[in-house]
DNA sequence: TTTGACCTGTGAGTTGCTCACAGGTTTTAG
DNA sequence: CTAAAACCTGTGAGCAACTCACAGGTCAAA
């Protein structure tokens, strides 16, 4: 298969195949002939692996990481679990985060009801923000 | 106040001060004793204004605009409600997602909770993954 | 044989910072 | 007074995970 072969295969931009191969997850080999890329049903299910681990919150570098376990005949398993539970857990930070964020916006919009459109008058620049108080949790976005 | 002043006194890192002020949405004076950067309780007001703004989840790109409005006099606010709303529908729909996807999560984790670590055989590299399924959703993230 | 569709590698763009670097200035301590 | 520490300057790179652009080589069909 060449790089559109198994791009559609997968269902996934061409230029995704050429970059995952750049970064080690995928291992064509070459046809001596003309220099492309030739990759076999092991790559497409790496690809396939890989697609859907994405769409579980891996990062690129974990499962690069759960491929060359694979590679070496070590069961990834194990890996697969623990790292999903800490992404389970970002999960549920991030949604309820979002939910905090949500719930101060819908209480910003609906004090602003109340507010008039105020001209900047070198004090304010729009009250409809600078009147809206901080989130309870501390600016810092890192969890340090 | 030089640029770690105004960075203490919003409480960012000075880095992040000097970015907002490449990206023009500070306009220090300079000292032309020493070319340093003095910027003022404008700036200080600016400043504050795009934390809370990105806080709010405004892009660098929007709360420029409201503040050029608001330098030349006009009321950001109706700008600022609009892009709200567009924004607070985004934050819903990306909780949604995240939603789902912790269903997701979760729904695996239970299935696994029956399966084996297997070794990889050359023909599956994680069953966990592999036997995951899709979301409902099409794969496409973009809108299109 | 010529077009058009594919292939190659590499480099840049996206977002909002953060950090590193090399050199100039100011403050503080001895 | 001087030397070191702490600040300032601009610029360029790095992060994540792609996506796209470019310039040139290869191959299929008409």
């Amino acid at each position: 298969m060449k790089v559109k072969d198994i791009a559609n295969a997968a269902g996934v931009n061409p230029d995704t195949v050429r970059f995952y191969t750049r970064e080690g997850l995928l291992k064509p080999t070459r046809n001596p002939d003309n220099n492309y890329q030739q990759y076999g049903a092991d790559d497409l299910r790496r690809l396939r692996f890989a697609r859907k681990a994405r769409q579980l919150g891996f990062s690129l570098p974990e499962i690069r990481n759960i491929l060359g376990e694979a590679d070496e005949h070590h069961s990834p398993c194990p890996m697969v679990r623990e790292v999903f539970e800490t992404r389970l857990a970002e999960v549920e930070r991030e949604i309820s985060e979002l939910q905090q964020l949500r719930e101060r916006m819908k209480n910003a919009l609906s004090a602003w009801q109340d507010m008039p459109d105020g001209t900047p008058d070198g004090h304010t620049i729009c009250r409809l923000i600078e009147h809206w108080d901080e989130p309870t949790t501390p600016t810092n976005g890192k969890g340090e």
